[in-house]
DNA sequence: ACATTATCGATATAATTATATCGATATAAA
DNA sequence: TTTATATCGATATAATTATATCGATAATGT
């Protein structure tokens, strides 16, 4: 009956960076914290924060703000972290193997549970105790286990490849860390994560801090 | 004289997918290339690519488009991919070691030139020809080698007190992977690396996409 | 040479997102 | 008990970003 509500796209980004907050303050031990205190902190803008945390549909009270535990956990089922997700990962390399060590992704709500290289000298062997088989194996068992998710940690000339055998084997989310476009379907969904955007970001405000103080110098 | 045009950050953030996808087209041997073509192949809007494109001041020609080397060069020029700027990186873990051999860092002007960590049986050691020192010997040397980028891979307890320690080193901009919020001066730019934000998206869609299929399977 | 067409740059409109304002209310202080 | 105050949720306004439209122009075909 009821309809999915779109949240926000800036929402859905800022979300995780309240969770990350909210988590710490638990762990010191506040039992309940307001719109305006978490803007502090963060430096962001007290209104944008109520108006984000609500679209998770918990209610606050006046003068005192929102209670922590109950805060974290409407934030934490909005984002779908508290149903654990299983997915696989393709290239077991040098960034592969490093996300197969990273416990976090648990508390996300992903949980890694195979991965496929196609480096004979790799697979059959476990990391960080997940196991690590030929990319042959991966249609056949990923349909089998119907995991949806799927991470491409593989070079860019093999991500379109990947992402093919993928929707065969059934994933319907593609996280792909390849420099690369992917051509897909329109049901399948690609969450691109460009580590350039955030250089690009980077470059461009240091540009700005070091063109500033030149023009600065020259002026004096 | 000439006022630093602020790049809207969308447009930010897009520039390198478009720079993906041309060097791919060069590679192909294509020598001009259209907004038309462009969108059809990312499925984006071509009024968009257009605008983005020009904002990094190139002009193009009616009925053709552009040249590819031109429009490489001219949204690189923008980004300040072709001035190479020097990063230091702190925590050679497993996420730092990826990045420390991750070559395609250059390519977007970014040059990690040493790392640090705190762990005595790391340091010393080379990884992927990037030197390996203790952390102790961060401050002076960043300051010395008057470098502006820092990169923070280190666990999330201990990323506040070395973006102090970076602060300290001259360090102007930095791109912090630990899920924690950096309490900076204004003068200092903090680009999180919110991997967090990417399994949001992931799983809301995923939600969405399930939810649907659910409620279509109910109504038969 | 002239018409046709694809595409450009510019401008106008629409949609989305961010920020400011305001009445209501829970807590704390007088 | 009454008053002051911080904060909430809702609504209104402003800013930013995306999309649609249009005249101008370079290439192509008649
Ligand atoms: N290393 C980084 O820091 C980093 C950062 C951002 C993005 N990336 C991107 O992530 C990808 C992996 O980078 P990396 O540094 O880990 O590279 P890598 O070479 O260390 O690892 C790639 C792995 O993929 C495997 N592989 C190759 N083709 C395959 C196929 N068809 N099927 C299955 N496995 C296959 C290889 O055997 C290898 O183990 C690249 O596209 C890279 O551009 C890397
Ligand atoms: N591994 C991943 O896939 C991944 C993904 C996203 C974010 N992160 C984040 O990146 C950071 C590193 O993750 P990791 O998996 O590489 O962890 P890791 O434990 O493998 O590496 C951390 C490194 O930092 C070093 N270190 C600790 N304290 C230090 C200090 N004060 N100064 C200098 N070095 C110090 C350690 O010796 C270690 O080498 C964490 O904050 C993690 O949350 C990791």
């Amino acid at each position: 009956m009821s309809t999915i509500k779109p949240t926000p796209a800036p929402t859905l980004r800022r979300l995780p960076k309240y969770l990350e907050y909210l988590h710490e303050a638990k762990r010191k031990g506040i039992a309940s914290i307001s719109c305006t205190t978490i803007a502090n902190d963060l430096k962001l803008d007290s209104v944008q924060i109520r108006k984000d945390i609500g679209i998770t549909g918990i209610v606050g009270k006046p003068k005192t703000g929102y209670n922590v535990d109950e805060l974290i956990h409407s934030i934490e089922k909005h984002l779908n972290w508290d149903d654990m997700s299983s997915a696989i990962l393709v290239g077991a390399g040098n960034l592969g193997k490093a996300f197969l060590g990273y416990e976090n992704f648990k508390k996300y709500g992903l949980n890694i549970v195979v991965a496929f290289d196609k480096d004979r000298n790799k697979i059959d062997g476990n990391i960080f105790n997940v196991p690590i088989l030929h990319i042959d194996k991966m249609v056949d068992l990923t349909y089998r286990m119907k995991i949806h998710i799927g991470i491409i940690t593989a070079p860019a000339d093999e991500a379109q490849e990947i992402a093919e055998l993928m929707i065969l084997s059934g994933i319907r989310a593609i996280w792909n860390f390849a420099p690369r476009h992917l051509d897909v379907p329109d049901n399948i969904y690609v969450e691109n994560a460009e580590l350039s955007s955030d250089i690009s970001h980077i470059k461009r405000r240091l540009k700005e801090i070091t063109d500033k103080e030149k023009k600065y110098s020259e002026s004096n």
